[in-house]
DNA sequence: ATGGATGCAAATATTTTGCATTTTG
DNA sequence: CAAAATGCAAAATATTTGCATCCAT
């Protein structure tokens, strides 16, 4: 049903060597310079089509921008600690937290429960070196 | 500095009287019912001034869309349990689950420390009376 | 060959901004 | 009266979609 294009895989490529959450543009960007004729819109349709499945985490600013990574945690579901500047992140995995949003929501009679959870900050790095690339 | 203009007045005085989380849009053309020929700019400028300030509630849908509502928690952190279907509201306070935010991102020396944390469902009456206004 | 995938450009949707005009303190 | 706020339309942002073409299967 779902094609092995040279596209899907170069993004995922491109995924598998970032470490940081990226926009579906930067990741567009970083293909483009490599060789790829790739279009933006596949790259936001692959990049959907991967976050939809769980397949890679997504995040999302206050500003309604989303950031895209594969996760170490693969399909488990878990929350990240994002760096504001540089976009490095922590896996973060709470069952005792999931346990008590479902709880709240239970007590409250709420069906069909989800629940984002994002902690951002600076991290150790740039808080010393101040954002990269400046 | 922050003027006292019919228009401000307008939008306070609609969110005084909901209780459902809306958008710029929605508050918007209420108040166009009305009688104001209040502009959707100032509609957004003002509650961009209010959510800024912690004067009223805000959360990000999925979609980037923000909707807002004076919370009954006033400037006090607290968090928000969404009905996806009619925007009911539940506030959620929970000092602990603060705490362990701050606990994650100093375990891991991130700084100037934010979390997001939203829980979503179907309310009670959702759930019975399925979407209102259909 | 055939239906999914792509690339491009145009369309959406939401929020912001430039600017001339009005209004508040 | 000066600074701030408004309204409108245009701009900016981010993402999606129509459609002709291309290419995995």
């Amino acid at each position: 049903m779902t094609r092995r294009t040279r596209q899907r895989l170069q993004v995922l490529e491109l995924l598998e060597e970032t470490e940081e959450f990226c926009s579906a543009q930067q990741l567009h960007a970083r293909l483009r310079e490599r060789d790829t004729g790739i279009g933006l819109a596949t790259v936001y349709r692959t990049l959907r089509l991967l976050a939809d499945s769980g397949e890679v985490g997504r995040v999302r600013l206050p500003s309604g921008e989303q950031l895209f990574r594969r996760c170490d945690s693969g399909r488990r579901h878990h929350h990240h600690l994002v760096c504001r500047f540089c976009g490095g992140t922590v896996e973060i995995v709470s069952p005792a937290t999931e346990a008590w949003a479902e709880e709240v929501a239970a007590v409250h009679g709420y069906l069909d429960v989800t629940h984002t959870l994002e902690i951002m900050g600076t991290c150790p790095r740039c808080a010393v070196n101040g954002p990269p690339a400046e």
